[in-house]
DNA sequence: ATAAAAGTTTAGGTTTGCCTAAATATAATT
DNA sequence: AATTATATTTAGGCAAACCTAAACTTTTAT
């Protein structure tokens, strides 16, 4: 298996190439996993070595079709302790991040398929970024801007384009986070309003404003 | 903080000792930790320099009182994560140690805080093994052989020595599990066997043989 | 009491993953 | 095109955690 070091630059590599596309740079990597560029160099000849990056001396490194499914098993795991975290444990959205990154590296095939039936199969995480399957697919959902759906839509809230305590205490008071289930009930005009029902029991007000803040995709 | 390896070493030393009490020799030590005998008194030396190990060459170490918070600290982790995986994700008794030996070492204070609240302060783990307390306390409730109680006497299971599938199917198939009531009923003295009533509904014989794996808390 | 056996430590080595300093390649300026 | 600046790699080292082989202690047996 690949060790815990190796693992967190295959995810870093993939995260800064945006998915696999570009190529990334050894400073890039340096800065991002806070290590010395030399320590890079080392590394990517060891990764290198293993077939899961193509890395040409001065020009960059990307991930082989290998080097891909290992980061995307990585990612998996790591945002489904997220969900855990904060469906389960009531984290915070900024609270998850360093324990993810350690339960990531927990090695166990069967963990992380009952960890996900556990948590029913969630296709996004808090923060709304979505859950590689098991097959390694990332099926990137079309996301919707909640102002943006008709009377009788409805979606799954997947992303909240707002962090700032004030605005998460109100979604929290209203009931509403990610995975809640919505639906559009009303429409009022005269303010571009609308009446919202969350999680198929009650229902509410959200203004314009707080509309163009939410992302749902479809159930 | 400390690493992996310190870890796995200081809760191996806890156990050997039986709880801290007597002292722990270097093979003792390399075959539970399947190591050789060279790397335990290095790492012994190490221990011993961090204060977490009283350690004289050639005679044995044994836990300070530091080693030995820090031995329960993860126990504890190792107990809840149990737990945790045999009711939450329906692991069996024999899936759950070797995962349990990795998420033991997961850093966060908020983490096993949080978990132990969700899985509702359990006080023995899915091998009836007690959880220390986030004080570090370690409530041993006394526990007796199943084989020692007289006719009429009460207990509830909260061990069983031996994980072999045969003998949990055994088990299973008797109705008996962790928390079981039991009762004695009679007591069958040509060859030690025992009738015991379980849950107060069937009753059944058991061999001295089984009555010697099963252990048992006052009710 | 002495010798043999068993247990333990030390010496010297390896791998992994990091570091600093120096060398080298690429990119940007003039 | 030549020079300077920036990015990257190489060289040489270090700490952790392991190893084997050799040396040394303690225990056991004669
Ligand atoms: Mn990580
Ligand atoms: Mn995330
Ligand atoms: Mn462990
Ligand atoms: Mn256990």
């Amino acid at each position: 298996m690949h060790s815990t070091a190796e693992e967190n630059y295959i995810k870093a590599i993939y995260k800064l190439s945006g998915g696999g596309a570009k190529a990334v740079s050894t400073t890039g990597l340096s800065e991002s996993l806070e290590t010395k560029p030399a320590s890079v160099s080392d590394m990517l000849r060891k990764l290198s070595a293993k077939d899961l990056v193509h890395y040409v001396k001065y020009h960059g490194v990307q991930l082989t079709e290998e080097g891909r499914r290992v980061a995307l098993k990585i990612i998996r795991k790591h945002r489904l302790w997220e969900v855990f975290l904060v469906q389960k444990l009531h984290f915070t959205w900024d609270e998850v991040h360093e324990v993810a990154e350690q339960m990531e590296h927990v090695k166990s095939e069967l963990l992380i398929q009952r960890l996900d039936e556990f948590l029913g199969h969630p296709r996004v995480d808090p923060h709304g970024d979505p859950i590689p399957t098991e097959a390694g697919e990332l099926r990137q959902e079309e996301q919707r801007v909640l102002s943006s759906l008709a009377v009788e839509q409805k979606g799954v809230v997947c992303r909240v384009k707002d962090s700032q305590p004030a605005f998460l205490q109100y979604l929290n008071k209203m009931g509403i986070q990610i995975g809640s289930q919505l639906q559009v009930v009303d429409k009022i005009p005269y303010d571009n309003s609308l009446e919202i029902s969350i999680d198929k029991t009650k229902s509410v007000i959200l203004s314009s404003d707080v509309l163009d803040k939410i992302f749902v995709i479809n159930p």
